[in-house]
RNA sequence: GGGGAGGUUCCCGAGUGGCCAAAGGGGGCAGACUGUAAAUCUGUUGGCUCCGCCUUCGAAGGUUCGAAUCCUUCUCUCCCCA
C-alpha cells in the first residue's frame, strides 16, 4: 500500500521526527496539533481564523454529526467540507469515545453498539461498517475505526474483552473501507487499557492490518501522567514507522512533548478551545487563569511575543474584564490565543527536531512550564 | 395632612418565637477542564484561640428560659389620597 507519510527529518538524539502527511485536502506537516471542531465548527472561531493560524487539519465527530444534522443533510451538501465551508482536511473521530463518555446510554455487542441519543432519546445502532459509511458521507480525509474505549482501573477480563471487540471491529472497518470507493484514509485505534500484554497485542495486531495511519486510544482518560508516559512509550515501540502515529485526546504542552519524544505525529484535544472559553490560557510559564484578580491592572499581553489577536491588541486586564463581564469576545479571544500558542509551540518543536535539539528544547521548556505552578 | 407598605449578612431577596450566622439568586474570591451533551461545572463568601465561642437581621428599650421573628418609642424609605 502507498504510504501517506513521508519522513523529512529524524532527530539525531531522540525518537522525535518531522514528516509530511499527504491528505486529499493538502499536505500536513508533522508533528501537528489538530483543533477540535466536534460539530463541524471549532467553537468560537471562524474557519478562516483557524486556517490563518496555520492549521489545515481539524477534527469533527461522527457520533455528533450523525445525530445532528444527520447523514441526509450532510449528503445533500456533498459532505462536511462544503457544508461548513472548510476547504482543508478533516479528521473524524468515530464516536468510540462518545460510547465511552456517554456510557449510561450504551450497550456494546459484538455486532456494534446500541445507544440512546443524548439529544432526543431515540435509539440507534452503530456498527463498524456503518461508522465508515457515515464518515464517507461526511467526506473525511481521515476516518477513524469504531473502537471500545475503557476507563482505567477495570479488571483484566473486561479490558481484554473491550480490546477484542476493538480488534474485530478494526478488521471489519478495514475490510469495508477497502471495498469502498475510498478517498479518505482509515486509521486504526490501539486499545488494551493499562495492561502491557494487551497494549502490545493491540499495537502489533493493528500494525499488521495495513492501515494508512494508527492511533493510540484509551490514554488520557484519568490515569496519572507517569502512567500515561509509561504506556505511551511502551505501546509506540510496536507501531510501524512508515505511517502517521496519532495519540488521541492530548493537548497540554507537557503531554505533547512526551508524545513527540516517542515519535508521535498527531494530537488533538478539546482543552485549548474549552479552557479558552473558560478563561484559561497557555503561556510559556504554564496555564494561567485570566479571570483571576491578579490580572486586573496587568497591562501586558497574555504571552509576550504571541501574534494572536488577544496578545497584539489587548491587555490581560482587559481580557479579565471581558471574561468577568461574560462578553462573547472573551472566549473567542482566549480560544484564538490557545490555538495560536499551540500552533507556534508545534513550530518550535519541529524546528528543534530539525536542529537535532529536541531533547534540550523539551528540557528547557518544561523547566519554565513547571516553575511557576 | 390622611391611609398603606416596608427597612435582613457586599447587593437583591426568603425567613414572622427555638431546627438561623440566617434559604435562593447576584456579585466577589478560588479551583477544575486533555479522541467536547461544557461560552461549562465545583467550592467558598461575618470574626475568632474554629468540633466551641463572639458579633450580626434600621436604632434604642422591653416581654420571654430563648427574638431577625412579639411589644413600645424613635428613625429612614417607598406607594396612594389630599
Amino acid at each position: 500500500m502507498d504510504t501517506i507519510y513521508r519522513l523529512t527529518h529524524q532527530d539525531a538524539n531522540s525518537k522525535a521526527r518531522c514528516g509530511i502527511m499527504s491528505l486529499p485536502h493538502g499536505d500536513v506537516i508533522t508533528p501537528q496539533f489538530m483543533p477540535v471542531g466536534t460539530n463541524g465548527t471549532v467553537k468560537g472561531m471562524y474557519h478562516e481564523t483557524v486556517s490563518n493560524l496555520g492549521y489545515n487539519l481539524i477534527l469533527a465527530n461522527t457520533y455528533h454529526l450523525y445525530l445532528r444534522p444527520g447523514t441526509d443533510v450532510l449528503d445533500s451538501y456533498h459532505g462536511l467540507h462544503n457544508f461548513s465551508n472548510w476547504n482543508h482536511n478533516i479528521l473524524t473521530d468515530s464516536g468510540g469515545f462518545q460510547i465511552f463518555s456517554l456510557s449510561q446510554l450504551r450497550k456494546i455487542k459484538e455486532e456494534g453498539v446500541i445507544f440512546q441519543s443524548h439529544i432526543d432519546g431515540s435509539r440507534h445502532q452503530l456498527t463498524p461498517e456503518k461508522v465508515v459509511d457515515i464518515q464517507t458521507i461526511i467526506g473525511s480525509d481521515i476516518l477513524m475505526c469504531l473502537d471500545v474505549c475503557t476507563p482505567p482501573d477495570i479488571p483484566y477480563r473486561e479490558a481484554r474483552k473491550a480490546w477484542e471487540t476493538t480488534r474485530l471491529w478494526a478488521h471489519r472497518s478495514f475490510d469495508h473501507w477497502s471495498k469502498s470507493e475510498k478517498r479518505g484514509n482509515l486509521f486504526g485505534i490501539v486499545q488494551g487499557n493499562f495492561f502491557k500484554d494487551l497494549r502490545k497485542e493491540s499495537a502489533l495486531a493493528l500494525s499488521e492490518i495495513g492501515f494508512p495511519g494508527i492511533a493510540i486510544g484509551g490514554l488520557s482518560v484519568g490515569e496519572t501522567s507517569s502512567q500515561f508516559a509509561d504506556y505511551l512509550e511502551y505501546t509506540t515501540q510496536f507501531l510501524p514507522l512508515n505511517v502517521p502515529r496519532y495519540v488521541m485526546g492530548i493537548g497540554t504542552p507537557d503531554y505533547i512533548l512526551e508524545a513527540v519524544s516517542n515519535g508521535i505525529d498527531l494530537f488533538d484535544c478539546v482543552l485549548a478551545t474549552r479552557s479558552g472559553r473558560n478563561g484559561s490560557v497557555f503561556t510559556d510559564d504554564g496555564m494561567i487563569q485570566l479571570k483571576r484578580a491578579t490580572h486586573e491592572f496587568d497591562h501586558g499581553p497574555i504571552q509576550q511575543g504571541c501574534t494572536c489577536t488577544a496578545c497584539t491588541k489587548y491587555s490581560r486586564g482587559y481580557l479579565r474584564h471581558v471574561f468577568k463581564a461574560k462578553e462573547m469576545i472573551a472566549g473567542m479571544l482566549a480560544t484564538e490565543h490557545n490555538l495560536a500558542y499551540l500552533y507556534n509551540f508545534m513550530e518550535r518543536i519541529r524546528e528543534a527536531i530539525n536542529n537535532n535539539s529536541f531533547t534540550e528544547f523539551k528540557k528547557s521548556y518544561l523547566e519554565r512550564y513547571y516553575a511557576k505552578k
